[in-house]
DNA sequence: ATTCTTGCAAAACGTTTGCAATCCG
DNA sequence: CGGATTGCAAACGTTTTGCAAGAAT
């Protein structure tokens, strides 16, 4: 994917480091802490950047926001609506796809008149390896 | 409910400030950040205590600790299992109660092998008077 | 040329911790 | 009495901000 276009398509400049960015939390895939993020760009953003680069991303909805119970946020690529199986053990997160609440926030905006706009769910448990 | 047993049961010994703390979450009943709690409790215990107090009590569940993805952590006393519907718009928190996830929990791990323990599961959008 | 973006350092914010004093059982 | 709990202050980790320098359109 382009990373250019996407940017301008945003309205966005496009630099180094978030071209950097994007790139690198595609090839990743699952949602990074910013510690690991600055981490890993070496050198190619100032961490106080990449915090300024993840802001804006997320407001333009390249990039998602995630809260894991952990005091701190996490980022990932935008991708297909998804949810994350979090492994208390080893700490492993996959994605388990689908939306499968519409019939249930359906229900709330009959039932209580709240209409829901978005929704955060994700799942704690153990994976398959980490179970015995 | 009697705060002094419930805190016996858990092995806790009695203590003001615990008492305080419990009663006031019981009686507000939805979700509070530390902030508030510290303000309401009005000299009934310091900030450290707060911390130490939820921390001890979530972790013999007589309370509940939440993120409703603000960079900080809410608190409220333990009820039956529920979700909440957080309005964007003015804040207010109201709950939705049932755990109608089971059914996926139970795919998940016929799928994916993932041992599903707990979720988290909040919604926002627009309570029903700020629609309009 | 003008506006947006960045680096650096400092500050802000939420949370945790060390320690001595105090309280509970 | 002895161990658990508290207050205070300091430390910590994460995130935000001010400002001057630099880069993109």
């Amino acid at each position: 994917m382009d990373k250019q276009k996407l940017l301008q398509e945003k309205g966005l400049k496009t630099t180094t480091a978030r071209v950097a960015l994007l790139d690198f939390l595609e090839q990743e895939g699952s949602p990074l802490d910013v510690v690991t993020i600055v981490e890993k760009l070496h050198q190619q953003a100032d961490q106080a950047t990449v915090y300024r680069i993840l802001d804006i991303l997320t407001k333009k909805d390249l990039v998602n926001r995630l809260e894991f119970g952990e005091g701190k946020y996490r980022y990932e690529i935008q991708k297909n609506h998804h949810h994350h199986l979090i492994c208390t053990n080893c700490g492993t997160i996959s994605d388990v796809p689908g939306d499968f609440l519409g019939k249930f926030e359906k229900e709330i905006k009959d039932k209580k008149g709240f209409l829901v706009k978005s929704h955060l769910l994700e799942f704690f448990g153990l994976c398959r390896s980490c179970q015995s």
